[in-house]
This record gives structure tokens, C-alpha cells and sequence, in this order.
DNA sequence: CATAATGTACGAACTGGTTAGTTTGTCAAC
DNA sequence: GTTGACAAACTAACCAGTTCGTACATTATG
């Protein structure tokens, strides 16, 4: 956690043979993927380890043991994912186009980042519990609801959208088309033998979740 | 694989000492409860066997391996909850009340076989690979799809439903909106500090998936 | 009696975590 | 500007508990 650093000239930081925050990053970036791709349960230590430009020993000597890694590989996931939604702005656009962008942009999003999905299924396996324990995604996640809660609010003013509507449980419509479409994707396409995974089945799915917002939200 | 039974008065099946069905439907039963509990690799073979009535030999005997044991139990909440939609009966219904009680059915249904939603989340963890194993789940979801298809249909002839929507996108639909509601509750719940698990806001996300589904066939 | 069903005990491989020690960087004192 | 002391960064080998799976023996059933 200490950040304070001394005068450093950082002129090739990579070649340097002791490189404590390359490694940490490398460590937990290498666990990141391993955690996405096999669980909690499922990853192992060693396969991390050798997957690693560093060592066994160094995961525990910077992250304590295996849960403290996963929680680590946890908050990144939801901080990369978080930072990624800051590219999106909808100011000046009337409401409905907003909400257009807003609906799309998650669905892309979402799409884009299956090893965020991943670790957000993982942690709903284990009931949120790692989640609860981290004191970094708390915070995080409160801006989401206040884009979307904003459009709303316009699209009411601009007599566009109905009133009375949650703007939490907006967002909660949203996300549910949005992660579905990623997390069940294996199962879906192969129980009803149809892959939903393609560009073309995938631009369908987009215009319908919009449109489904859109007219949910439509003033009468 | 020999369901062939002789002639067998099965006047206390329990009591006999040597109870194969019995036996078999106890390690499946209780394998669920674990495998859904604790995914694939997180469930313990020998908490398995100490949970049955059974032993771990006998898991081996019947099952073969872990991901015998698995699968098995895999087909086995599939198949319970294909069961399950069997109770809902729309015939006669005018074709919006029939989606109407479909969506519900399906929030409910969803929300009352957790363990199902879990190992969907968790075979989808698993790219969706053993479900491609299994002979038993590919026959079983087609009369899904046939539902949804035969109530959309009739709307559009109604001139209720907006004609040219595929069914098994709205499937697609119901099941996202029902879906996420059950799988991804500890996370959406702990990040935006509101428990989205009382049935107070049950009753609201269920009236609004309902809303959003009709909105979305409506015809203009 | 042949076969199906079950109980007991065990082992080989794996896995998370540690012990014990080495190398590298920093910086103050000489 | 060399040295020496100390902390941070890192390595290799190892350990103890776990975990899947099996060998072998025994009992029930038809």
C-alpha cells in the first residue's frame, strides 16, 4: 500500500531484475484470467504461479493466500469494467436518444468484457460473499445509477418517458437483457441448437433489448 | 442404464437393506444440493457421500466419476424443472393474458429452483460443455419454445401482437428478465446496498418484466 | 450359485501454504 | 565513492492435509 515512492528515474522499469509493481500487476493480471476462466474453486495456485513471469512465493507475498488474490482479481475486474463506463456520454442528446446510447453501449460493453461477466458469476456462486468483504467496489458503482437516473428524469421533463418509474430498477432491466446475453450464452445456443453468439444474432438481440427499454419507458 | 425392472412389489422400498433406487436417488438428490451449492470443482466428493444415506463407494458404483455424477445431476435439474412448466396451462387464455400469466409463471418458476438457476450459472461457467454431453437435455426444451410460439402467434392473428418478432428471441427475453433475477441477486444487492430479495420489490420486478414483455409484442 | 449391491480401508496425486535462504536496492556513515 | 547495514524483492524446495478414485471383502437377491 505504499505508494510513496522517492525520487526514481523510471527509464526502462521492465529490465530492472526486482520490479515490485510489475510483478503484482503481472501476477494479477495472470490471476484475473485463471480466477474468469475456472472459479474460485477451480483455479489453482500452481497454474497461476506458472502461468506468472514471477513465482508461488510471490503471490502469497503479495497477496496473502488464495482468497485474498481472488478479491484482488474481483475489484479489478469491477474497476476495469467501472473506468471503461466513463466512455460513454450522453449529455446535450434528447432523452430517448440517451437512453438509445445508454442501452447500447452496456450491451457492447458487457459483450466486450466476458471476463467481467465471468467474475460476476463466480462471486454470485459464492453468494456475493467476497464482494461484501471488499471496501473498494462499494463506492464504485453508485455513478451508474446516477447516468441513468439523469436521462430519466429528462425523458420525464421532456414529456417523452412515463413518470413513477425506479430508476435502480431501470438499470436493473438493463443489466438482466445485458448479462444474460453473455453470461447464458453457452447453454442457450446449445439447448435450443442455435447459436445466438454471431454478429448477425447478436445485432438482433441489441435492437430488441433497446427497443424493449425504450418502449417500456414510453409516455403513453 | 438398466431402467428394466422385474416384477417387484415394492411394499417398503425403504426398509429392504439393499435399496438400489433408493440408493441412487439419494446420492443424485444430495449431489445436487452440493453441486449447485458449491460448483463443479468446489463440491467435495467425500461431503457428498458423508451427506447420503449412502457411501462413496457407492457413488463410483452407480455414477462412474465426479463428472458422471455431475452430469447426472446436471439432467436432473433440467429435467425437474422442465416438469415444472408443465403446470402452466394457457389454452383459451386471450393470447396478451396468456403471455401475461407466461412471464409471471416464468418469474416464479425461476425464482422458487434456485438450485436450477445455480447450475445454469454454473454450466455456463463451464462453457456449456457438459450440457453438450448429455443426450437427455437437447429433446427436453424444444416444448419451450413451442409455447411462447403458439401464444405469439395467436396475438398476431388477434392483430394484438405486432407480427414479424421471433419467438425464441422472446424467449430469449423472459428468460433474461426472469434469469438474472434469481442469479445475480447477492451481487446487484450488495453493490446498490437495496435487498432486491423481499417480496415487496419481487412483486415490483415481476409486474415490470410482465409490463415490459407486453409492451414490447404490442401492436401500435 | 451367479450376480447385483454395499462396506472398509487405503493410496497416489494434488494443492494450498510455508520454511529457509538468496539477491537486489537504498541510504546513511565514513 | 566506498562500505555496510537493513529492508524489500525474490527463489527453490518442501510439507501436511486433502481429494479423487480403487482394491478387496462381504452381504443380499433372484
Amino acid at each position: 500500500m505504499s505508494q510513496v515512492k522517492p525520487v526514481r528515474k523510471d527509464r526502462e522499469p521492465s529490465k530492472r531484475p526486482q520490479d515490485p509493481d510489475g510483478t503484482r500487476k503481472d501476477i494479477l493480471a495472470t490471476a484475473s484470467r485463471e480466477f474468469a476462466l475456472n472459479g474460485l474453486s477451480g483455479a489453482r495456485i500452481d497454474e497461476i504461479a506458472a502461468r506468472t513471469k514471477s513465482s508461488k512465493r510471490m503471490i502469497y507475498y503479495y497477496f496473502g493466500d488464495k482468497e485474498g488474490l481472488y478479491l484482488r482479481a474481483l475489484e479489478n475486474a469491477y474497476r476495469t469494467v467501472r473506468e471503461g463506463e466513463d466512455g460513454l456520454d450522453t449529455d446535450g442528446l434528447p432523452a430517448v436518444e440517451a437512453l438509445r446510447r445508454l442501452v447500447e453501449f452496456t450491451f457492447d460493453h458487457h459483450h466486450e468484457h466476458e471476463e467481467f461477466i465471468r467474475m460476476v458469476m463466480i462471486e454470485n456462486i459464492h453468494h456475493g460473499q467476497y464482494l461484501e468483504r471488499s471496501d473498494v467496489i462499494s463506492g464504485l458503482n453508485e455513478t451508474a445509477i446516477d447516468h441513468i437516473a439523469s436521462i430519466y428524469r429528462r425523458g420525464v421533463e421532456e414529456g417523452v418517458f412515463r413518470p413513477g418509474l425506479d430508476p435502480l430498477e431501470l438499470h436493473w432491466q438493463v443489466s438482466a437483457l445485458c448479462f444474460f446475453n453473455v453470461s447464458n450464452r453457452a447453454t442457450f445456443s446449445r439447448i435450443f441448437g442455435r447459436d445466438i453468439g454471431t454478429p448477425d444474432e447478436q445485432a438482433r438481440l441489441r435492437q430488441s433489448a433497446v427497443e424493449m427499454v425504450l418502449r417500456f419507458v414510453a409516455a403513453d
